[in-house]
DNA sequence: TATTGTTATACTCTATAACTATA
DNA sequence: TATAGTTATAGAGTATAACAATA
């Protein structure tokens, strides 16, 4: 599905051929709908800060993950973490488990709340984009949902510069 | 997972006419995007915080918002907006004039180096985004561009629920 | 008096550096 | 010694409440 049959030493990764009209306007209607995104978790109920919303997600995908990995996720320093996950386990959101291969590491999990509390995020992050979709005819809701998932798809691919791997900490 | 096919013509309203399953992959797809996005500020040479990043993008699409504009716009309190300001006048990047008309205002505005950082933010999300679409088919791109679009807009129009004027400070 | 913004105080979030425990 | 995590300290970000200036 990849569409790359550009010469590996082509130059910019080929964001050249993207006219900036068109980057601009991709620019535009992303920003909203991150603006969509973002005050889904802020209407939450328990009104969590976007840290310990950002941190229950990455909690929730990565079961167990220890408090390296976590700091590693947020892009933060394992102190940061460690504070954060203090903060978090009095508030009775995540639990702490010494890990059993390696008594040095901490496990970290969500707690039925934290779980809860997930749920309820995903839902409403879905419920939002249900209803903007809902506004649209189903031909355009159609086309939208096809390309936007080659476009997340895309996104996460490791190879697209400026996705993962990068130590924006030093910069 | 049953399809479900509505007759064309048929008036969108609701979002319970978008199923589960659509909404759950556009959730999937948005974050991957969202990531992205988000990628784009953090890895600015300046290594601003989301919150002075935001600041900045509201003034300079606001320029010579009051205080309390900024703190509406920020979904903070004026308090928390004026300490805010108080950082990033001390850093150069914005400025604190007097109103003119009403002399209790302040009129925010980019310094130089402000608008310098903004133009460069809005550069790195171009880019990002055009080496994701750079990517796709040709055919792909267009359609995701002219869906998005679309989506954008409604995302923008006030009358859809969870979109703008919520007071989710008192949540 | 009502509105705009700032200051006092306290808490969360974050990084640097020093520390403890385990490997 | 090297690694995983915590604690000490300090500064940024935020809210509540009290305050000053202007209308």
């Amino acid at each position: 599905m990849t569409h790359r049959d550009r010469p590996p030493g082509e130059r910019a990764g080929g964001a050249a051929e993207v006219p900036g009209h068109v980057a601009e306007a991709a620019e535009r209607a992303l920003g909203a709908a991150v603006s969509l995104w973002n005050r889904a978790g802020q209407q939450l109920p328990a009104s969590l800060s976007p840290i310990q919303l950002q941190t229950i997600e990455i909690i929730a995908r990565n079961d167990g993950i220890n408090l390296g990995g976590l700091a590693a996720e947020l892009d933060a320093i394992p102190s940061s973490a460690s504070r954060l996950c203090d903060r978090m386990e009095a508030a009775g959101l995540i639990v702490r488990e010494s890990a059993p291969a390696d008594r040095r590491e901490v496990v970290l999990r969500l707690s039925d709340e934290g779980l809860r509390l997930f749920t309820e995020l995903s839902r409403r992050r879905q419920e939002a984009v249900a209803r903007v979709l809902a506004e649209m005819t189903p031909g355009s809701r159609r086309r939208l949902i096809d390309a936007l998932a080659e476009f997340g798809r895309l996104c996460e691919e490791p190879d697209v510069p400026g996705s993962r791997s990068l130590d924006s900490r030093s910069a």
